[in-house]
DNA sequence: CTGTTAGCGCATTCAC
DNA sequence: GTGAATGCGCTAACAG
C-alpha cells in the first residue's frame, strides 16, 4: 500500500559511488552526455539502472535557477476555445522538457492575482495566459520579476513582455462589414460576458453604427445559453435577420432555437459564430465563423518562452497571428428579398 | 523588457534581516503563524512587503519532502470527456495549496511511460490518471515508488493504489438491455478505437449476445466521425434502428447525418451517446446518454490525494462512482412498430 | 575529460 | 516563543 510520507528514492550520490564516478560526472553523464567518455556514460547508465535513480528535478532547479515549468493561466480548462492552444502548448513544452503547470482564474481578476503569486512561488521558466493580465498589481509584479510572459488571444500596444493574438474589435468590424454586405438589416449580437467577447461586440457596433439587439450571457456560453439569447433577441427584433455569436456553442444554440420555432437557418436566420470548432464545418448547417489558429498560439507561445530562456533574441515581442471569416451554410441566402415579411 | 537570465527575487533571509529576527522565526511566521508572537508577525509581514518577498516553494519542497504538486496525466487535453474532472480536480487542488502538472499521454502507451518518469522527477505529492495506467512497468514504479496515485474513470480490481471510476462494460450492457427493452433488433455501434470505448462495446455485444454492425474511428471522436460513422453503419445495415455511440460528439454526428439523409431521429433511427456533454440536452433532438459525473471523479481524486498526505486512513481505495442512462427525445417513439420496410 | 568546493533557499532538529 | 546548526539533492564555477 502507498505510504502518505514521502518516498526515498536513490540519489545521485548513489549512482556515482555505484558507478565509481564523482557525483558531478554522473551528473553530466545524464544532463549532458557529450562532454563525458562514452565509458564513462555507459557505466553510470548501469549504475542508475541498478539504482533505479530517478533524478530529482526540484534538487536541480534550486540550483540552476531553471525550473523546467511553464505556468498556463486559463479563465476555465472547460472553455473549449482555448484547448488547441493548451494542447499544443503543452506539447511543444515537453518536448523541449518543460512541463506545463495550470492554473484557472475563474474570470475572477481577484483571484488572478494570486494564483499569478502562487505559480511564481515556484518559479516557473516562463508564464503563459490564455488572455491579457487585468489586475495592474499584477502586471507590474511580473514585469519587475522578469519572468518571460506571454499573454495570448487578446492584443494590447503595451503587453507585459510578448504576445500572440489578434484584435478582437478587428473580428467584430469584419463581421459587422461582412453582415452589411449581405444586405442585413435586422441584426443581433448573443454574447459571452466576458472580456474578449465584448470587445468584439464593440468592434461590431462601432463598424455598424447604430445599436442592435443584444443577449449577454455568462462565460462560458454554450448551447443552452444560445437557444435562451435567440428567444431574447427576437423579443427585441421579430424580424431579425442575421446574429454574430461569440462562440460556436453559442451559435449552435442559435441555430437548434431558431430551427425549432420554424425558422430556417439560413433564408430566414443567419447566423455567424466564433472560433471555428471541430464541429463548425460539420454541423447542419454548416456554421459561418470566425476562424483563429489556436494551435499556432499555442506553438508560438512555446517557442517564445523556450527561444527567451535559451537567451535568443526575440525579434518580434508582439505576434498578430490574425483571424479569418470561413462563409459557410448558415449565412447562405439570406436577407430582405428571401425575408418574408415581419410578424407584427 | 524582460531578461533570459534568472530572476532575483529577496529571500527569506532578507525578510528576516529587514524584520529584524532570524530567518527560521521569519519561516515560522508565514508558514505557521500560531507558534510566533503576534508583534513578530507584523514586523515579518511588513518586511515581506518592503522586500517584494515570494517565497521559493522549491527549495521549501527540497527539504520537507512535499512538492505541493499533483501530477495529472490525460490522454490530450482536448478530450471534453475529461474538462469537468480536471477543471475540479484543479480547482479542489487549488483550494488545498496544491498546484497541478499537466501531462498528455497522447493515447500512446510508450508515451505514458517516458511522462510518468518525468513527473515523477518533480516529485508529486500525487498523481491522477485519467483511465487506467497500462504500462505494466510504470505500474510497478508507480507502486514501489508508494507515490499516491489515483487512477480514474475505469474500474479495475487491481489499481495501483486507489481508483475512482465505473464499469465500462457495465455501461455497454445496460445500453443493450435499454435497447433490447425498446425492442430493437437491427442496431450498430459507432465508437472510438480507446480502451474504454472498447470496452462499452465489449460491453454492449456481451450483454446483446450476438454480433452486431461497428464502426471504428480514431480516439478523440467527433462530430465529423459520427457522420462518417452512420455512412458506414447504413452500408452494412440498411435497416438500422438504432446505434450506440461512444460519445456524445459521436452521437450528435450519427444525428446530423441521419437528419441529412432524411431518416428521422427518433422515428427511424434512435441514438444513444455517452458523457451527458454540456449541450446533449439541448441539442434537437434532446440527446439520449449515459451520464457520468466527471465532476464527482475529480473532487473525489482530490479529496483523496490530500487524505493521503495528511496521514489519514483511506476507507475506500476503490469507488465505483456509477453511472446512469439518462432517457431523452432521441430515443422515444423509434422501433418496428414505427419503421418503415427496409431498404432493398 | 574529471574532480573539488561551495551553495541554491528553505525547513527540520535540537537547543535555549 | 525564538535561534543555531545542518542538510535536502543537485549543479555552477573553478581547477586540474
Amino acid at each position: 500500500m502507498n505510504a502518505s510520507r514521502p518516498f526515498k528514492t536513490a540519489t545521485l550520490a548513489d549512482v556515482a559511488r555505484v558507478a565509481g564516478v564523482s557525483p558531478i560526472t554522473a551528473s553530466r553523464a545524464l544532463a549532458n552526455p557529450g562532454i563525458v567518455s562514452p565509458r564513462t556514460i555507459e557505466r553510470v547508465r548501469q549504475a542508475v539502472e541498478t539504482t533505479g535513480y530517478i533524478p530529482n528535478l526540484l534538487a536541480g532547479s534550486l540550483k540552476s535557477n531553471r525550473s523546467m515549468t511553464v505556468a498556463c493561466l486559463v479563465p476555465a480548462i472547460s472553455v473549449a476555445q482555448f484547448l488547441p492552444t493548451v494542447h499544443t502548448l503543452t506539447d511543444a513544452l515537453a518536448a523541449a522538457g518543460y512541463q506545463l503547470v495550470l492554473g484557472q482564474t475563474g474570470y475572477v481578476h481577484a483571484r488572478e492575482e494570486a494564483l499569478i503569486d502562487t505559480m511564481v512561488a515556484r518559479r516557473p521558466d516562463g508564464i503563459v495566459v490564455a488572455g491579457l493580465v487585468h489586475s495592474p498589481a499584477a502586471r507590474q509584479k511580473l514585469r519587475r520579476l522578469g519572468i518571460p510572459v506571454v499573454e495570448t488571444w487578446d492584443l494590447s500596444d503595451e503587453p507585459i513582455d510578448m504576445l500572440v493574438g489578434f484584435s478582437h474589435q478587428e473580428v467584430g468590424a469584419a463581421v459587422a462589414a461582412f453582415f452589411r454586405r449581405r444586405g442585413w438589416q435586422r441584426v443581433g449580437i448573443a454574447t459571452g460576458d466576458d472580456h474578449r467577447a465584448s470587445l468584439r461586440r464593440q468592434g461590431f457596433l462601432a463598424a455598424w453604427g447604430r445599436e442592435v439587439p443584444v443577449a449577454v450571457g455568462p462565460a462560458p456560453s454554450n448551447l443552452a445559453l444560445g437557444r435562451r439569447a435567440l428567444g431574447r433577441l427576437l423579443q427585441q427584433e421579430p424580424a431579425l435577420e442575421a446574429v454574430f455569436c461569440s462562440s460556436d456553442q453559442l451559435a449552435q444554440g442559435v441555430i437548434t432555437e431558431a430551427l425549432d420555432r420554424g425558422l430556417q437557418v439560413p433564408g430566414q436566420l443567419a447566423v455567424c459564430g466564433f472560433g471555428d470548432a471541430d464541429f463548425a464545418a460539420h454541423m447542419r448547417p454548416a456554421l459561418t465563423t470566425v476562424q483563429v489558429d489556436g494551435a499556432a498560439i499555442g506553438a508560438r507561445a512555446a517557442q517564445l518562452i523556450i527561444d527567451r530562456r535559451s537567451g535568443a533574441a526575440i525579434a518580434q515581442a508582439i505576434t498578430d497571428i490574425g483571424f479569418r471569416i470561413v462563409e459557410r451554410t448558415s449565412t447562405m441566402d439570406a436577407g430582405p428579398a428571401t425575408r418574408p415579411s415581419p410578424a407584427p
